[in-house]
DNA sequence: GATGGCGAACATACGGCGTACGTTATACGT
DNA sequence: ACGTATAACGTACGCCGTATGTTCGCCATC
């Protein structure tokens, strides 16, 4: 995993984790199904690190709580989003996600729509983090070609985009854009709980 | 394109390229610079085929469809979001965002509610469409090692996941869950924007 | 009609990859 | 003291992307 946070995916060979570790090659699959599943231990040692839903805390700020731990995970191992897809979740993020959707239902929302919800949140924390990583890598190893593409653009053209592309400069990803949408989220299902029966009626 | 549709990406190599299009390897860098060249290529490509969003339609209804139009070719090339981050766009998919902005900045947000606007719709566009795809692979390509999955879960340590799972294996990832989202994020757009000023006021 | 240049296809080769397979050495329960 | 399991090691195979050098056929020019 230091290797990955260091070098990136791509470029994570066996061969470099057994000479990083002081081992030959072969060795590793001693311990090792194969490299995909080295992969998938890997991707569940950072959910290991996510925080559970507090308990002492309303749903909508649980769910906040969780969401922002994973990013923070994600965020620290860049690696870890490319991972996501296509596979089986392993133990911790399968503890993740009980805890989202445990939150989810005691919020009194009805079934199906706590399910919406904890996709939308999934694909919010996901693909947010996915974006900003992206972002952040382009403008760290790629730096030369995206100043050619950025001088490049022609303000005619495209002038919404170029335009958007100064929000950015100005701004960086900042940690609000990740939770005014993660709040526009849970507005709108907090809008969707039904009214609760009140204790005295008035 | 066609054999990345039928095999998937990481199989695609430039020795299976050159195979199927009847020429030996190296030729294939007569007429691109390297492999992730024709990558850039094959994703544009995908972006080429993306509706720009219909000048009839109020901006709810026109960001609605080019949002659908994106989901459904990045379904149609389940490889296309795999090559999403960390990767310039090609005249082609500026030309999408480009559509989008416009759109948005025409509804009357705020500047910076129409970037964030904009960032939660690329996400919940690529994200669901990568978690729907991911899903599909698993369920397809997977099948053995998904039941096996499956038959090993606990319903007394992750009851929620379970059921929820149920909820996939009942509706499938449909269609609807796509549109619900995006109306939540569409909606709370919607309630940003500051009201005109009346004609008559009353 | 001859010629020269150029683009495209081709062949060879290199280093790196994941990993199958067989061998060796070390530690430990009996 | 000895058999056995565990982990490290070495070799080898078939893939991969691509650098480099060569060949060949078309086409504009004289």
């Amino acid at each position: 995993m230091v290797l990955a946070d260091r070098e990136g995916l791509e470029s994570l060979s066996m061969r470099k984790v057994a000479a990083a570790l002081g081992y030959e090659v072969m060795s590793l699959y001693n311990h090792v199904a194969n490299k995909d599943d080295l992969l998938d231990e890997m991707l569940d040692r950072v959910y290991a690190e996510v925080d559970d839903p507090p308990a002492n805390l309303a749903w909508r700020d649980a769910l906040r709580h969780v969401a922002t731990s994973a990013r923070d995970e994600l965020v620290r191992h860049p690696w870890a989003g490319e991972l996501l897809t296509a596979r089986l979740p392993g133990p911790s993020r399968r503890r993740h996600m009980e805890g989202m959707l445990r939150v989810l239902a005691s919020a009194g929302l009805p079934d199906d729509l706590a399910d919406l919800g904890f996709h939308a949140l999934i694909v919010h924390i996901q693909g947010f983090t996915q974006q900003q990583i992206g972002f952040a890598l382009l403008a760290e190893t790629k730096a030369d070609e995206a100043t050619r593409f950025y001088e490049g653009l022609s303000a005619d053209e495209t002038p919404f985009f170029v335009a958007h592309l100064g929000y950015h400069v100005d701004r960086g990803h900042r940690h609000d854009d990740f939770e005014f949408v993660l709040d526009l989220i849970l507005g709108g299902l907090e809008r969707a709980v039904p009214p609760r029966r009140p204790r005295r009626p008035a």
